[in-house]
RNA sequence: GCCCUCGUAGCUCAGUGGAUAGAGCAUCGGUCUCCUAAACCGUGUGCGCAGGUUCGACUCCUGCCGGGGGCACCA
């Protein structure tokens, strides 16, 4: 954001006469301490600092009369915009700006439009790995997968935004014993019979079972029959993955051999009781695991190393969105990738709690061997995918997060996200009002943008100034939901903006008018733009 | 026992060291001759407990209590 490197640029400066006035001769001071942001409380001004009270124990004065001192010089350097700057609580930098610095923010982000406002160039083309769902071709996505389609596809496109190429990958794990029990059932099923105590029980297998043709290997059959449901399913929620990744291809190319030849060159493995182990401990893990079993066959942590070290040669970083169940699984392949040398701040585990279902006021268990589940496409079908996406991403990943069924459905008219399209079709049906009144938005340049000056004005502006700032938090933090909290709070104040300001009334004057067309229009790319991240369609009427 | 994670308003949740902790829902009550009332306005005794670090802690650290998830030659 310009205004806020200026302030900064304008304080470091300051600070410095300060330091050369009072003599000081200590170190450095630690600029990532003093922070120009915007405070919560709008009475603080538009943006504050805490750099005198960073500063005092460092110059021995006390935090308020630093702050006088900064103040006097900052008052002195003509800042644009600046109209005052006080001093404030314990020794708070208050900055109180002219309205001029947000209009020049609706200009940037009208300038910019939705392909290039709020877009940053931090991943500087670098490549990101982000594999999630990767659920077992063995049946269709249950409601529980479907919260990590919504997290990891709206954290993908928060790295695209800020300027990192995506692959999304979905592991598929077609090999092992849950393969063979799975086929097993299905043919079972085929012939009216149940399937064996620990298959596979759930219903899906009896019309499964009932399309597969008698010649077939069901085996092959089966995994594809899973793999084109899961894809239909997370085509409808809108995911698309780059790269599906077969384990059985990955072993077939001969990806594990190589895997286990390279680890013992790196002398990180060793035999005992008859199995192959590599020595996961050295690298942090609490104790050393299994590579292949005493009777010959691979844990699946083998192909998984694999894989892994495949994405590594492919992508500078390297993250799977796991659910809380698998957080044991972290500390072993950090310690796989640190003995192949890789930085392991390069692989980042992001464990999601899970999603508990609720539907008649019950918990229900998501168990596909039992059968018991909430399908994903189910949900889609009854609530829409917009509904579904944004509903995961209402929460951090941090928490569990329960989905009361019955309620986002029979309420889903009261669902956040309709709040938020809202917005957006009141956007759209200005312009087709406007249309039909002929009137006609005049170019930028000639807008007179000094009339906004109402705080709903403002209040819009100023929540569009902050969304680059918060697309970079989001990504950071790994925490799409922090984008939800923010388009809610833009379809907010512009909710209040539409109902205070009045645009095509007759008594609303032309410049006003004009301003305001324009204000509406910055708007809308702001929320086109966060909709987008979230996955949530921006629909022309509602 | 060890590891991860959460505990904020009646309920569901925001708040990645700043000043007086916020929203939605629910409750009760208002607002359309006016760009879509799927909207707006009003209505609130809350950070699990105890220490610590800090000028300043919901936020960081330690311990305890409580909820969830893990601790395989399963995946």
């Amino acid at each position: 954001m310009k205004i806020r490197n200026c302030l900064q640029n304008e304080l470091y400066s300051a600070l410095g006469d300060l330091r050369t006035d009072i003599g000081s001769n200590s170190g450095d001071p630690d600029l990532s301490k003093i922070a120009v942001e915007p405070p919560r409380d709008r009475s603080h001004g538009d943006w504050s600092s805490n750099a005198a009270l960073v500063m005092a124990k460092m110059l021995q004065q006390p935090p308020r009369r630093l702050a006088e001192k900064l103040a006097a010089l900052l008052r002195d350097s003509g800042i644009p915009h600046v109209e005052s700057v006080e001093v404030a609580g314990p020794g708070f930098l208050n900055f109180h700006l002219s309205p001029t610095w947000l209009h020049e923010v609706l200009c940037d982000v009208v300038e910019n439009d939705t392909d290039n406002y709020a877009r940053h160039n931090k991943g500087n083309g670098r490549t990101v790995s982000v594999e999630f769902v990767s659920a077992n071709p063995t049946g269709p996505l249950h409601a529980g997968h479907s919260r990590w389609a919504a997290y990891g596809d709206s954290l993908c496109r928060l790295f695209k935004r800020c300027g990192y190429n995506v692959v999304r990958e979905f592991y598929v794990n077609d090999r092992g014993r849950q393969i063979e029990l799975y086929a097993e059932s299905l043919v079972a099923r085929s012939r009216g019979e149940n399937p064996p105590e620990d298959g596979y029980h759930g219903e899906y297998l009896i019309d499964w079972a009932k399309e597969m043709p008698a010649d077939v290997d069901p085996e092959e059959w089966g995994l594809q029959r899973a793999h084109k449901n899961q894809k239909a399913t997370l085509e409808k929620m809108n995911v698309a993955f780059d790269l599906w990744t077969s384990e059985r291809e990955l072993v077939a190319r001969g990806a594990m051999d190589k895997t286990l030849t390279r680890l013992r060159n790196l002398g990180v493995v060793y035999e005992s009781e008859g199995a192959t182990w590599l020595q996961t401990s050295k690298y942090g893990d609490d104790i050393d695991r299994v590579l292949v079993r005493s009777n010959g066959d691979p844990t699946y942590f083998l192909p998984d190393i694999a894989y892994h070290h495949e994405k590594f040669s492919r992508c500078g970083i390297v993250i799977d969105i796991l659910g809380a169940d698998h957080h044991g699984y972290v500390g072993r392949m950090r310690a796989a990738m640190a003995s192949f040398g890789y930085d392991p701040s390069c692989y980042e585990a992001i464990i999601g709690q899970n999603a508990i279902l609720r539907r008649n006021n019950k918990e229900v268990r998501l168990s596909k061997r039992a059968g018991t589940m909430v399908l994903a496409s189910q949900l889609i079908d009854e609530v829409g995918a917009d509904v579904t996406r944004l509903t995961y991403l209402l929460q951090s990943i941090d928490t569990t997060q329960t989905i009361d069924i019955d309620l986002i459905t029979t309420q889903s008219a009261e669902n956040p996200v309709y709040y938020l399209q809202y917005a957006h079709a009141r956007m759209r049906s200005l312009e087709r009002k406007a249309a039909d009144l002929n009137i006609e938005r005049i170019p930028l340049a000639e807008a007179d943008l000094s009339v906004l000056t109402h705080e709903r004005e403002l209040d819009i502006l100023r929540s569009l100034a902050f969304l680059p700032d918060v697309i970079l938090t989001a990504m950071g933090g790994r925490s799409p939901h922090r984008l939800t909290t923010w388009t809610c709070e833009l379809a907010s104040v512009f909710h209040r903006f539409w109902h205070d300001c009045p645009i095509l009334h007759s008594d609303t004057t032309e410049d006003v008018r004009q301003a305001r067309l324009w204000l509406v229009e910055a708007t809308r790319i702001g929320l086109a733009i966060s909709l987008d991240i979230l996955g949530v369609t921006a629909p022309e009427r509602l």
